[in-house]
DNA sequence: TAGAATTAGTTTGAAACTGTACTAGAAGAT
DNA sequence: ATCTTCTAGTACAGTTTCAAACTAATTCTA
């Protein structure tokens, strides 16, 4: 019998929410709203307000509030780019650090209690799975 | 080695907002926007307004503005509950059926196309491992 | 080096979302 | 019966989100 594609997408994607959901108490307590999290946790990898927007898959202008708000909090700090001045380089503050890797523990240690339940070799699997299915095609 | 909980957690969430995203075109020709669409997929299972709020795990607020939409483009109807009057049995048309099942079936054909880079039993894994994982604890 | 085309990021204004307060009906207690 | 108390759904109003227009810096072309 086939697996149902419909099927596996819901479950996916409930999931997700309820993890999220799970969560976002203790995001609030570190001074996170959800999307702010997203732009923290991304932000050493993507440095840029553009980067930023197309590896979260968001509209720049959002960026421009989540990265004003997250300023606003002493997260981040925006510098100039000397090799281009229209770019500004978003830089981790020290608390921003602490509370994203608080933030992130959160989140893994709420997945992880779902994790739990299923065995390692399972987990392995299915990061094997979600990888293969992430890779863009051809 | 151990798989990381929050990097797992982090594919997860990008599968699924490439997949939705590949699909939003198709929904919209359809006459359906994404959260609509949520609700129209999951009405047969949570008859009423209240239901469909806890199951989507979204406000009732946000409820009655998406229900109000798709019964005005004719996808569903109100009725009143004999059994109780302060509630909607909500009640999917031809036409909303007929939306639901073309949009379902678009989503599973782009979560197909990830799937098929997967084997079978690959596919039949990540089944038994979301469900594992979604199981409501004790 | 001057103009056109591109790109980074912000601002603006309008649409989408949702917390709160509300009305109507139901259920329980006295 | 009457009085709480509770639940279903909606309306309103404040907030959040985002498409489009904009400004500024860069790059390309000649």
């Amino acid at each position: 019998m086939a697996v149902d594609g419909a099927q596996l997408w819901t479950l996916n994607q409930r999931l997700l929410s309820v993890v999220m959901d799970a969560c976002s108490a203790e995001l609030a307590q570190l001074g996170l709203e959800t999307k702010e999290f997203f732009v923290l946790a991304e932000v050493a990898a993507s440095p840029y307000p553009a980067e930023l927007a197309a590896a979260l898959m968001i509209p720049k202008a959002s960026v421009t509030v989540y990265v004003r708000n997250l300023v606003a909090k002493g997260f981040m700090r925006r510098e100039i780019d000397d090799e281009d001045l229209r770019r500004h380089r978003l830089i981790l503050t020290a608390e921003g650090q602490a509370a994203r890797d608080r933030a992130l523990s959160a989140l893994a240690a709420e997945f992880d209690r779902r994790l739990a339940r299923i065995t390692p070799q399972d987990r392995t699997e299915l990061q094997r799975i979600l990888l293969e299915m992430l890779k863009t095609p051809e």
